[in-house]
RNA sequence: CGGGGAGUGGCGCAGCCCGGUUAGCGCGCCGCGUUCGGGACGCGGAGGUCGGAGGUUCAAAUCCUCUCUCCCCGACCA
């Protein structure tokens, strides 16, 4: 047993089972915890808080594109979700149906949404009669429910949260503008807040979203299994849903014409990521910026008479922080100043600062960092100035930290051999040239469960040949099993 | 939904094969005291219809049937 796991002896080993760490961090890092229905979970204060802090980042980045907020009902009728052949196709195994009301048995039954074009189109096309009704740019924050089979809290639950932003416009390049421009902003959410280092690109025909054109996605590496994650990703409908829920309108020649849609959304999945990406043997490593809890103060003493000092210059601390960072003062006198360390390490605070009889004296307080473990005393006057500069080198390094694990296990791989190779013993994403065949696409999933992530938009240019079948080719992939 | 594993005080487990005193242990919890700068200690105490239902039996945590849930692997998916 190492130094490190000493630290953490109720947590599982973050080597050797990864998946387990991640199931026991979740629980006691109070993020979430079981609820008595099936692949549902609670998300318990902690956890909502992180949420709602990147909700909150998200949502003003929405709307500074031009989109707002509005809400849309829970069900929609039978035959409204079956109205889309490939989207019902997609999602029917997974759709849960409400058929009685109170006592009485409903002519039609009604789908709890596992997405809402189905229940949005047909509204929009109640309100589109001109192209001057063009483009609408909804967005709502609600949750879904789709019957999984495998439950992972966050990842995979049977009810979780998201926002869907549902647009409708009056051209084609217009819906294409509209699904990189959200794209883009997920992926600058996701970076800068949340400091999770993203691949952004295309879907392949067989993984894009049911009924959608195209499928734009962000692609991001856990930690452990070096597995990817799909952590946001931004559909261009076309006019298939214009068409299907008859969203026309008049152009300004005075033709009818069908409506393009867009839609895009982005879960709490991605709190999975952040744990699964920044997480390590000591537990949960929150990025600074959405972080419940900034900076955690631990006031040490022994006597009454400390205590009464100690306490009253952690008011003075507390006090010329509480414009700079999201503070918590740890006054519990049941737990040991170590046991407090450990768990809010484990709760993956940012910063703490340990204030006793010594520093009080010396008019200063140790600081210490999740990320580095690094210890400083810092003046009390200075703290003001100096905490959220570290809190902002402690989101600048783990972004930077995540990024090199993204690149140190992403290769360029050329022969089939070696992306088998890789696959099988998580060694993270291969970029392979690919044909664009199907075929050769099923193949690679079915012998080694790698799937193709995302064509990604950063494309090595010039051409080479399919990973597979040898073919020319001058698409470039990223090939990776994904959770 | 297919294969494997597991459900026993809040958590982690033992007991189950081979049915039989009052179902144990560690941690946690409550009280008192001593402690407190990297998971403190002593003494006293509370807490269980052994996941649920049904069956076999004089007797079931233990055997049988059904069922629910969780974990791992596979298929599906944000």
């Amino acid at each position: 047993m190492n130094a490190e796991r000493r630290f953490v002896e109720e947590l599982d080993d973050f080597e050797d089972d990864f998946d387990r760490w991640y199931v026991e961090v979740v629980r006691k890092a109070e993020l979430a915890d079981e609820a008595p229905i099936r692949g549902m979970r609670v998300v318990m204060p902690y956890g909502f808080a992180l949420w709602e802090n990147m909700q909150a980042q998200l949502d003003w980045r929405i709307k500074a594109t031009g989109v707002q907020n509005a809400y849309f009902p829970l069900l929609i009728p039978r035959s409204m979700l079956e109205r889309e052949a490939e989207h019902i196709e997609g999602f029917a195994p997974e759709v849960a149906w409400v058929t009685q009301g109170g006592s009485k048995e409903l002519e039609e039954p009604l789908a709890i949404r596992p997405t809402s074009e189905a229940i949005i189109c047909p509204m929009y096309a109640r309100w589109v009669q001109s192209y001057r009704d063009l483009p609408i740019l909804i967005n709502q924050w609600c949750s879904v429910l789709r019957w999984e089979n495998r439950p992972r809290a966050f990842l995979r639950t049977s009810e979780f949260l998201w926002q869907e932003g549902h647009t409708a416009h009056s051209s084609l390049d217009e819906a294409e503008e509209r699904t990189k421009l959200m794209l883009e902003v997920y992926r600058d959410f996701v970076e800068t807040e949340l400091a999770l280092p993203v691949i952004p690109g295309q879907k392949s025909e067989s993984e894009k979203f049911a009924g959608a054109l195209r499928t734009y996605t962000i692609e991001a590496m856990m930690g452990g299994k070096k597995w990817a994650l799909q952590s946001g990703t931004s559909h261009n409908l076309g006019d298939h849903f214009g068409k299907v829920f008859g969203i026309e309108f008049l152009n300004a020649a005075g033709q009818r014409e069908y409506a393009f849609n867009t839609s895009w959304g982005l879960s709490f999945r991605t709190i999975g990521a952040i744990i699964m990406v920044h997480g390590d043997e000591r537990g949960l490593k929150l990025p600074p910026r959405v972080a419940p809890i900034q900076t955690v103060i631990v006031p040490i003493w022994r006597k009454d008479a400390e205590r009464e000092t100690v306490e009253s210059a952690v008011d003075g601390v507390r006090e010329s922080l509480r414009d700079v960072a999201r503070v918590f003062v740890d006054r519990r006198d049941d737990k040991t100043p170590g046991w407090k360390f450990n768990e809010w390490e484990m709760k993956g605070v940012p910063l703490r600062l340990e204030i006793g009889p010594r520093d009080v004296a010396g008019n200063q307080a140790m600081v210490v960092r999740r990320d580095t473990h690094e210890k400083q005393a810092i003046p009390l006057d200075e703290l003001a100035t100096r905490i959220p500069q570290l809190l902002e080198e402690i989101q600048d390094n783990m972004f930077e930290t995540a990024k090199r694990m993204l690149d140190e296990n992403t290769e360029r791989v050329s022969t089939y051999e070696r992306l088998k190779e890789r696959v099988a013993a998580n060694a993270g994403f291969s970029r392979v040239w690919w044909c664009g065949d199907e075929t050769c696409e099923e193949k690679v999933k079915t012998e080694t469960k790698a799937t193709i992530r995302c064509i990604p938009f950063d494309q090595p240019g010039g051409t080479g040949d399919c990973i597979v079948c040898g073919k020319h080719s001058d698409t470039e992939v990223i090939m990776a099993r994904a959770y």
